[in-house]
DNA sequence: CAGTATCCGTTCGGATACTG
DNA sequence: CAGTATCCGAACGGATACTG
C-alpha cells in the first residue's frame, strides 16, 4: 500500500506544492509572516493591493495547509494574530530566493544592456 | 526617476514572480524541460493532468514572460520544442528546493507520529 | 503532431454593505 | 478590529470536438 501522492500517475511533487503555495498571494502573506505575528491589519497594510476577502481567503486556506496559525484573542475589540507553523517557517529559504529572483528577473528584463543572450 | 516595480505601493517582489511562475503548472512545466527541449507531446505525457488548453497556454504565457522558447521545425508533421532561455533556467535551483520541500510536507503531514506540534 | 474552438463550472478579485 | 454577505465581471481550468 503506497500513498496517494505516490499513486498518481504525475511524478511531479511541484504540481502538489504549487497547490498549496502557488496563488497569487500566499508565498508573500508567508514572507510577512517571518517578521513574526501579524494582526489582520498590519497583513492588510503590509499588502495594500490584497482586498479583505481574498486576504482572509488566502489565510483560511493556509491554515487548512497547516502553513500558518490562527489565534483569537477573545477581547472586546477582536484581536486576531497569524503565525507561522513550522511548516510555514521551512518555506523561508524558497521565499527568500524568489525573492532574490524577482529582483534579478526584473533587472534582466529591464535592462537590455544586461542582457546576456 | 525609479522603476516601475519600485514606485509601487506593495515592496514585495514575491507577489510580481508569483505572477510570473506561480500558476499551478507553470513550475512543473519549467522543472520537465530541465532535462533538454521537449517536443509538446512529450511535455503532455510527462504531464498526464493537464490539459492540451491548458499546455498551450501556460507555454504561451512562459514564452511571453521569457521563460521558455518556442522552436517551431516547418515540416510537413509538425514538430515544435520547448526549451528553457537563460532565465528560465536560472529558476532550477528553486524549482527542485521546492519538490523536495514538497516530499518533506507530504511526509510530515502523512505521519503524525512524525509531527513534533 | 500540435494545436484551436467551444462550452462550461470554479475561482479570482474587486466594490459595497453589514456585524460582533 | 476583523471579519462576513452579496453581487458582479474576469480569469482560470477542464472536457470535448475539430483542424492544418
Amino acid at each position: 500500500m503506497r500513498d496517494p501522492v505516490e499513486d498518481k500517475p504525475d511524478y511531479c511533487m511541484i504540481e502538489a506544492v504549487m497547490e498549496v503555495v502557488g496563488g497569487k498571494w500566499k508565498m508573500a502573506i508567508v514572507k510577512h509572516l517571518f517578521a513574526g505575528p501579524q494582526r489582520f491589519g498590519q497583513l492588510r497594510r503590509a499588502m495594500p493591493s490584497i482586498t479583505q476577502r481574498m486576504l482572509t481567503r488566502q489565510l483560511r486556506e493556509l491554515e487548512a495547509d497547516g502553513i500558518v496559525v490562527r489565534t483569537v484573542y477573545p477581547q472586546v475589540p477582536p484581536k486576531v494574530e497569524y503565525s507561522l507553523t513550522d511548516t510555514g517557517a521551512s518555506l523561508k529559504d524558497i521565499a527568500l530566493r524568489l525573492e532574490s529572483w524577482g529582483h534579478w528577473y526584473r533587472e534582466q528584463r529591464g535592462s537590455p544592456e544586461a542582457a546576456h543572450e
